[in-house]
DNA sequence: CTACTTTTTCCACTCACAGGACAAAGAAGC
DNA sequence: GCTTCTTTGTCCTGTGAGTGGAAAAAGTAG
């Protein structure tokens, strides 16, 4: 199939394609009773769509008491890609234009390779899935990275953890090997956006999306966009102090959230106590694997070990200490957690909402949900097809 | 003076009286460069608010090299009301619809009298304003309370500082008494747009305002629009946690921010020196004036006094902390420092940024400065007069 | 006084859009 | 099977907004 190039070629086809996206197939009346436009004009933006060939016609809708509609929906060949890249793995997935999943590989891998090494896997990834017979190529992707990004240009800018990867032009660079339209942004505010779209954060306008995983980062959503702030770091939660004088961390600070709480902070604080003697059950994770990871202490927590346990309270302890002040500050009408850590569940979430519904004011939390993202491993690539998709969905 | 009850009729007018607003007087020929119209439309809107009489023709402007331009420029007999009540004092201010300050009071007065009393001796000092020949009635009036509002509604709510006024109805009541169009905000968030409009911060879309008076909160500017959160309570960061296990707050927790530094910690700690006998200075202001305020420390450190500086310090220590946090979270383009302590000015200023500086990421810290407001006590009531002419210049 | 600019008005032409009329297609009731 | 009513889709015309050219008005520069 030829890619579609076409675009919306003015507000009301970019709302007709937002609609459309969002809500399924959709008979022309029931469009007409969404976007307050005259018969005519409707008919004649749907056309449009149809020549562009963006949109397709669908058969006929159930009657509503009269005549039957045809049904309208975005053409089911559209193919988007979405690529989220983590510290150690990387995840890739086809959706249609509906951002449903059609296909998701995961893959270990180490960001610190670089933008070269790292773009191969993807791409070959990619590879895979378009032979598996999901796509025969792509009509745009959205790539996430760990990391802050100058947005409109798609560059990773100072990445703390991601060396080598400072200014290079991952979009440009990417749109070249896929011959297709592709955005770029931080993996958490793809998160918030992926929950957004088809999570738990579906009906709210402001939330945050705190994502725990190798670090610690926070996707902030201001009527309903992602706010990446001005030099696209913000949500960059990680290194608020958490303890006063507490632990050293890599920024060269003491007392960094991350550095208390996160997957490499849990997976060294279990290494240590399984190593004094603590908990019996961590320490026999440790010979049989030769390491624990974050995965290991929420399975010793899991078969009810007593130090697991513990650390993951007295992580969300911490998170949620800082979550508190965020609450206060921002107001959020919703906060999700999520991230590779979401295993570890309701000890770490019961943690966090003690803190934060003892320490914020009752007007901030008084309706408050905390809750753990709906999608898991999903919402990153979900994300990420939809934010290429708002970027093919806008006018030209 | 017939009050005037015109609004824009479309969104281009609103446009232009904005433009007028913010840029005073203009050539049809330079809001022409400005608004992408074409001349034969710019004329048309023009002519119809010369029309309505919001705006009026103002001889002619200075040639640009061929024939000269009429001027235009919003209406010089509109009146606009500035309230800012604050937690001990209030101030009222008059405005033309340029926001240029007429006439500007301020007087002592106690926000826990309730709606009723402080509004009696508001009105009391517009009625003064008025008398003494600088409005003949008001267009419209923007009022701050120290406390958050429902802001559609304009009604407080949940107050912690304002006993009595909890769901009081002060925008329609105000209407009402002053038969113009009102809005209510919270005041930090109009000292934020004070800024915005007249003082360090017109450059800005993505800022933070931190206000310290008797207690502390923080007015947020995302893309140049206040933003007030789900229950109108963002930017309540006094009560985020500085100090673990810090002093008992009035709120229930311990080491709240405001706890530790504000108007009134810091009145009290100053006290508390002064008995101890630790500040010959303060403790001969404590003689004197029978008690202590901010502004005494102020006086005592600008005098030299090692305890006054220290406990400004502290404070800022303090402050510092909880902003640094902030500015990781927000990543603004800029932090104002303003409120009833600016007169605690450099030394406050400096230990702030120390803190900043030091525990924030570079990105997010790189290019970012951090002043003192520059509007001091009348960006209140400046922004005031912002919202509501916001509001008045919007399409009907 | 002439040549050139800038501003303003005037006017004809285009185009988007609303909304009514009508045809098409089906549902419900008899 | 027939009639009546409802919903959907198409066609068409009138209206009003808006553009852009032409020319007049009012300057400046030399």
């Amino acid at each position: 199939m030829r890619r579609m190039t076409a675009r919306p070629g003015n507000a009301h086809q970019a709302r007709l394609l937002r609609l459309l996206r969002d809500g399924g197939p959709n008979s022309r009346a029931q469009l007409g009773d969404q976007v307050d436009l005259s018969r005519s004009k409707l008919a004649v933006e749907v056309d449009r769509l149809l020549e562009t060939g963006l949109v397709v016609a669908d058969g006929l809708a159930a009657s509503r008491g009269g005549r039957r509609s045809h049904n309208i929906r975005l053409n089911p060949e559209l193919r988007l890609l979405g690529v989220d890249i983590g510290a150690t793995s990387v995840d890739v997935a086809v959706t249609n234009a509906e951002l449903e999943t059609l296909g998701h590989l995961n893959q270990p891998m180490d960001v610190r390779e670089g933008p070269v090494a790292v773009f191969e896997q993807v791409l070959a990834m990619a590879a895979k899935l378009r032979a598996s017979g999901l796509a025969e190529g792509f009509d745009g992707a959205g790539i996430g990275v760990p990391g802050p990004v100058r947005f409109p240009e798609g560059i990773p800018v100072a990445p703390p953890i991601m060396p080598g990867w400072d200014g290079f032009p991952v979009r440009e660079a990417l749109s070249q090997e896929l011959g297709c339209p592709v955005m770029v942004d931080n993996d958490v505010n793809l998160m918030a956006m992926g929950e957004q779209h088809a999570g738990v954060a579906r009906t709210v306008v402001d939330f945050l999306c705190v994502k725990i995983g190798t670090g610690i980062g926070c996707g902030i959503v201001v009527g309903g966009e992602v706010y990446r702030g001005t030099t696209g770091s913000a949500g960059d939660i990680g290194h608020i102090q958490a303890v006063p004088d507490g632990r050293p961390c890599a920024c060269g600070n003491r007392g960094c959230l991350e550095a208390h709480f996160s997957g490499a902070a849990l997976a060294r604080d279990a290494t240590e106590a399984a190593q004094q003697g603590l908990s019996p059950e961590l320490a026999a994770r440790l010979e049989t694997n030769g390491g624990l990871t974050a995965v290991d202490v929420s399975a010793a927590a899991a078969a009810g070990d007593a130090t697991a346990l513990d650390l993951i309270r007295e992580g969300g302890n911490h998170t949620g200490q800082v979550i508190a002040g965020l609450v206060s500050f921002f107001n959020p009408g919703l906060v999700v957690i999520g991230g590779g850590v979401t295993g570890l569940g309701h000890t770490l979430l019961a943690a966090i909402r003690t803190q934060v519904y003892r320490q914020s004011l009752p007007l901030a939390t008084g309706n408050l949900p905390i809750v753990l993202g709906e999608l898991g491993p999903t919402a990153g690539v979900i994300g990420a097809a939809r934010l290429i998709s708002d970027h093919l969905f806008s006018p030209a």
